[in-house]
DNA sequence: TCGATCGCGGACAACGTTGTCATAGTCCGC
DNA sequence: GCGGACTATGACAACGTTGTCCGCGATCGA
């Protein structure tokens, strides 16, 4: 094995072209195209040749290029999410790059931080690099911006939340139906003093699970009580705030949905060693919730199958499926394991 | 607010060039170039029109061709790993993002599933598409293959595991001095019979981690037991299979450090409930691992610090530097907080 | 033996953009 | 009124690739 130096003296190399290999290998430079595109009708003798030279050059055909002159697919999706730091979108992210190297396309990726901004700007910038299709996860309410791409045929599906005023593809999973689900089932251990504990309501999923969170104290008889939602906090201190006011109010609360899974963990730590704790069920499920203890109950969806969905629903379109745009609502599940048990 | 009709009956619009915009605007191509560019010396009447006319036809200039024509950076990053979905890789991949749009260029992934094959089929591939530098984490030994691109002028940078044939830019985290301070943490409170429980000892960090337990154990004094190391479990019924001949042998481990999250993970869902539970030392920090009971001791290192000294690293060759490879090696920090720090 | 066919290879244009250079018009000072 | 500087614009080629079409020699069938 030998080693081999990486950084040359020899550095402003050019790349080489099919022209060089063509050079070399003594022929025209169709012809190497034709090897390169393992196009019939090239003597083997020849196309030995032109394989030989493309080896000895280092020759690798500019995509670009040939994207340009055949005018079609560049084989690539873009996938503007909010946070590929974040393990739920992480899940959908390989979700979506496992189903689009099955159909040989690329996946480039970007962070919108929940910045309607930079939504946009990841968005478009996809598209001047013409993908063949985007994947948003959307920041903002506003997408007409996507209006012109959209005609221009680059297909858009809009994942876990939908779209402020384009009619388009999405899928997301059952928010409103998982937080009742959550209220009935701690109403069903007694609980009537429930409390929710959600992220910032202009975020679609963070408003529907209120908007559940509100049916499921009407279905299961439980009184809404406007004092005990806290809308927003979202990192450790402001959860921890909220927490200490609604459980120590005076009705307070002896239980609590959480928004999502962040709030949730912020949620645990914050509770972690106090004596009473509220019951709890989270929304989104979470490595190890199974090993604490209590086990955190949790409304559970899977980010493989939302990012699955979604690419797939992509790909169908990209393969000519024309028919009217989908709505998919995936199912949320509520997983019992202990913490949401408790009685109050 | 208007909603806006997604999939056109007249779908099959060209998009718009710069030759559209021109004939629309009444002037040559050259000007439309000139506005998109800002660049100076067009009237502004004259700019209006263009971007009157670039509105009206939702154009978006073809980077594809861009690029090809100025011959000069694409504008992407290639980040190849082994699992997008993996939470430490994900962390990662967020860095790289993050120092990458700072810098302008946009990333790219693929995940080998550490397949060797499926690595070079990435990185190569996104050479053809012209990435401007490849972040690596090394799924095989052998990247003779990337010479030529190296050559050609695209830098590669290596994480988390070095390169097997070719010297390149690397950064590593401290896999020997972390495994062995476990073992020394460990024995610190009376541990003799330590159990090392690691991944496949081919992959790069496993067989280093390996190293270092062995290292450790002769530094603290611990006879190093080859019954008492466990290579290659990595899925949930093996790491069970393995920890329960470990702690049941004649003479049993009365102290595990385990060699990756994932092992991590399996050892404490395997242990759950059992009454005489081994004390645990893992390699690789998780969420919520100071929240199970007992909490987790780990040895951590930062996801984000690797994927940002890597691509600040190869921003920095983007960037000109040509100083020879060098190879970074991040700290490995062990967090005490109670599964190591049980007598035996 | 002659025309038809086939296998192989090449010349050329085009994809959408930008760098270079040219040109027509305007304005200034003397 | 004229040279020169400047402004605004355009014609053209080129980036690296592939599709179209054409040519040349060999082989084949009648």
């Amino acid at each position: 094995m030998t080693t081999l130096s990486a950084i040359d003296p020899e550095r402003k190399v050019r790349r080489a072209t099919m022209n060089d290999v063509a050079r070399l290998a003594g022929v025209s430079i169709k012809t190497v195209s034709r090897v390169v595109n393992d196009e019939a009708g090239v003597h083997p003798a020849t196309a030995d040749r032109v394989l030989a030279a493309i080896d000895q050059l280092g020759f690798r055909r500019n995509l670009s290029a040939r994207n340009l002159r055949r005018g079609s697919s560049t084989g690539t999706v873009g996938l503007v999410l909010e946070d590929v730091g974040n393990p739920f979108y992480s899940g959908v992210t390989r979700a979506v790059e496992e189903v689009s190297r099955l159909r040989g396309r690329q996946v480039i990726t970007g962070s919108s931080d929940e910045d309607p901004a930079r939504e946009r700007e990841l968005a478009l910038e996809f598209c001047s690099r013409r993908v063949d299709g985007l994947l948003i996860v959307p920041a903002g309410v506003q997408h007409a911006y996507l209006v012109p791409e959209m005609r221009a045929g680059t297909p858009v599906v809009f994942l876990d939340r939908p779209a402020g005023d384009v009619v388009a593809d999405t899928v997301l999973v059952d928010n409103v139906g998982g937080t009742a689900e959550a209220v009935r089932h701690l109403a069903s251990f007694g609980h009537r003093r429930i409390a929710f504990l959600g992220d910032a309501p202009d975020i679609y999923t963070a408003g529907e699970r209120l908007r559940g969170f509100r049916e499921g104290c009407v279905r299961a008889g439980v009184r809404f009580d406007e004092s005990l939602v806290a809308m927003g906090p979202h990192d450790a201190g402001s959860v921890r705030a909220a927490l200490h006011r609604l459980t120590t109010a005076a009705e307070p609360a002896t239980a609590v949905v959480t928004g999502n899974n962040r709030i949730t963990v912020h949620a645990l730590r914050a509770l972690a060693g106090s004596v009473a704790r509220p019951a709890l069920v989270g929304f989104d499920d979470f490595e190890l919730a199974d090993l604490l203890s209590p086990p955190v109950t949790v409304l559970a969806h899977d980010a493989s199958a939302l990012g699955r969905a979604a690419a797939e629903l992509l790909h169908a379109r990209l393969d000519g499926d024309a028919s009217p745009p989908r709505r998919v609502v995936l199912p949320v599940r509520l997983v019992a394991r202990g913490s949401g048990e408790a009685r109050p």
